[in-house]
DNA sequence: TACTGACATGTCAGAAAGTACATGTCTAAT
DNA sequence: ATTAGACATGTACTTTCTGACATGTCAGTA
């Protein structure tokens, strides 16, 4: 159900193509739920058979632009309310680390390096983003709350990740 | 492929019963990577077909133990030094963070709130392991060391999620 | 002895998600 | 004039995941 929702909820704040709400999807929102465009196309059609949005603007190449519906952003407000949240999330990179003793120290700390590297570069990311980047609509401000949770995790990771070369007797911190 | 892999990867450290693996994904690993027993009972099936575990002993009430044979060890080694991690995680909880300006300040506030609690809970929780539990087998020293990542994790969620209060205009730190 | 709850394993249908295939348009640069 | 790359939307197949259904055993207790 969660797509939908993305979906919905972001077309509550503004208007946008599949195409649009695709690329979103690889920048932003795809850090917390990830989707392609294979699957959010067919969800526009269904969420546009129910009614929940509409096509507000035609373009060049077929575009179609979409917007929520009354309907579908009491459909949102419902989600956010009723609906028990699933707190659990889905980590492979944290999956991994469970199987860590399998590896030899030095490729336990490769991995642990790439780890931390990776997270730096999501960190240096969200750092730039916040620079360059003024929210105006709504959705927008509350993106960048999101953006300071992508920050404060990205950090702890980093920690963590620290933390965990020194457990796996990381020789010096090199790659930091 | 991930779960096939969680699952290899258990049985290389200890054997245990589809039952057992069920538990586990219960408390620790499904903080990760959640997974129930429809899923885990026919992919151990699977695993067993094609030699990368074997029963290893049978128990009261159709119990059948499992452990990883050589190749699935392999199987596991190969899975984390030649396979690219997905680095991109899922989370719910953030997802609907994007939209809480759909919600009235009191109702956001209180999604918040429910946010914090919930991750102090696991906090708690964490140290509670923490504090009596004396990790014995190399997967259960690995398991120390992501339990620590959640440690981490909890703690920037907590330290997020009052920032974020503060953002929507929480009147006094209540629940913390 | 009857019952409850934990133990234990499975299947099945449907939903969600991922990968690959497939097609076509518009713009800017060469 | 051609061509490359971004724009734009879709389908089909397969795998993964969830939720519900289904069955049965064993140990402890009332």
């Amino acid at each position: 159900m969660s797509l939908r929702f993305a979906l919905l909820g972001l077309l509550s704040d503004q208007s946008m193509s599949g195409y649009d709400l695709t690329k979103r999807f690889e920048q932003s929102m795809g850090n917390v739920w990830p989707a392609r465009h294979s699957q959010i196309y067919p969800e526009l059609n269904k969420l546009n058979n129910e009614g929940l949005i509409e096509i507000v603007a035609e373009g060049p190449r077929g575009r179609k632009e979409y917007q929520a519906t009354d309907a579908g952003r009491a459909a949102v407000h419902h989600w956010l309310t009723k609906i028990p949240t699933e707190w659990s999330i889905r980590s492979e990179p944290l999956l991994r680390s469970f199987f860590l003793w399998m590896l030899s120290p030095e490729e336990a700390r490769t991995y642990l390096r790439d780890y931390r590297t990776w997270f730096q570069q999501r960190l240096d990311g969200y750092n730039e983003i916040k620079q360059y980047w003024t929210p105006e609509t709504e959705g927008e401000k509350a993106s960048r709350v999101v953006l300071e949770a992508g920050v404060y995790q990205a950090e702890a990771a980093i920690a963590w990740a620290n933390w965990a070369l020194e457990q796996y007797g990381d020789p010096r911190d090199s790659d930091a």
